[in-house]
DNA sequence: CGTCTTTGACCCGCGC
DNA sequence: GCGCGGGTCAAAGACG
């Protein structure tokens, strides 16, 4: 089999488990500044800072919530075998894409096609070949609604979000100090990292059903700019942007982006991108959350 | 020529 | 044990 990407190309599955604890954990030494760190090792953040950082996190990442990661995570540490959150399950639909596959800013590689039982539509398999992202969904258009794509994301696919951070940074990013285990050129990473799917440019009328079971978001314009829009394109991973945010707290103007703090925004991974387009008025999402991981 | 998609075959879990 | 259905593989063709 050609080099078969997987998240292990990256992390282990303890390790990537151990990442997303970290991350969740407001309190992780892992993510404090040097001086932070040196001051008080079990303190938590600063308030500020931490409100900020939970308003940016809740704001770029519209998949499952941190609490329902959190839950996920509480559920299955009770368990004899927890599973990694890694194979967490989430669907997304989509209305009216001509194409038939969502664009969410990423390049997928289609793997498999199968006609479903009782389904007139076949569903097709991709894998995201970020090799440092182990994230697949399925596509398929709904029965009821053949308008309707139901898009199931299998995995932490949380691309897209340090552009959206970045867009009023320059657009170089020092990233964390990880290598991965598997050694890829730079050159691949970036052709990688740059490249846009044939999907991105094409306009899709898209209206997001909301029958989910998270809260439904405000209009992407609601919280970007044009300029942002344009600054944004597939980059890097969560776990790229959230050492970088709280490293530089004050670099980010909290407030542009959010209108409301208690309201989830803009969708990014897994959400499409097409949702972000400008010309789109009205981008509800439904990111419904199946926490039965795995 | 390299990359991506297509698609039939294969594998595996599950229900009977 | 067998059949079915879903998920994945991989060879072949298409495409830029």
């Amino acid at each position: 089999m050609e080099g078969e990407v997987n998240s292990s190309s990256w992390f282990s599955e303890s390790e990537e488990d151990e990442l997303v604890r970290e991350l969740l954990d407001d309190a992780s030494p892992f993510f404090f500044l040097p001086e932070e760190r040196n001051q008080s090792k079990a303190a938590s953040l600063p308030p500020r800072n931490e409100e900020a950082m939970n308003q940016l996190i809740s704001k770029v990442y519209s998949g499952p919530t941190m609490q329902d990661i959190e839950n996920d995570l509480s559920m299955t540490s009770r368990r004899d075998q927890p599973q990694p959150v890694s194979q967490a399950r989430y669907t997304v639909k989509l209305k009216s894409c001509d194409n038939g596959v969502a664009g969410d800013g990423y390049k997928w590689r289609k793997y498999g096609q199968k006609s479903i039982k009782n389904s007139t539509h076949p569903r097709s398999y991709y894998k995201c070949t970020n090799p440092r992202c182990g994230a697949k969904k399925q596509v398929e258009r709904s029965g009821e609604d053949p308008d309707t794509l139901v898009i199931t994301y299998e995995g932490l696919h949380l691309h897209f979000s340090h552009p959206f951070f970045l867009s009023n940074q320059p657009q170089h990013f020092d990233p964390p100090s990880k290598k991965p285990k598997r050694t890829i050129s730079e050159d691949e990473f970036q052709a990688h990292e740059t490249r846009q799917p044939p999907e991105q440019g094409q306009e899709c009328s898209t209206h997001v059903t909301s029958s989910g079971s998270l809260p439904s978001s405000s209009t992407a314009n609601d919280y970007m700019q044009e300029s942002d829009l344009e600054a944004m394109g597939p980059r890097g991973l969560l776990e790229d942007v959230v050492p970088f945010m709280i490293r530089n707290p004050s670099s980010y103007n909290v407030s542009s982006y959010c209108s409301s703090s208690s309201h989830r925004s803009p969708p990014t991974s897994p959400s499409s991108s097409l949702s972000w387009s400008p010309n789109l008025s009205h981008s509800c999402f439904d990111v419904g959350l199946n926490t039965s991981i795995g």
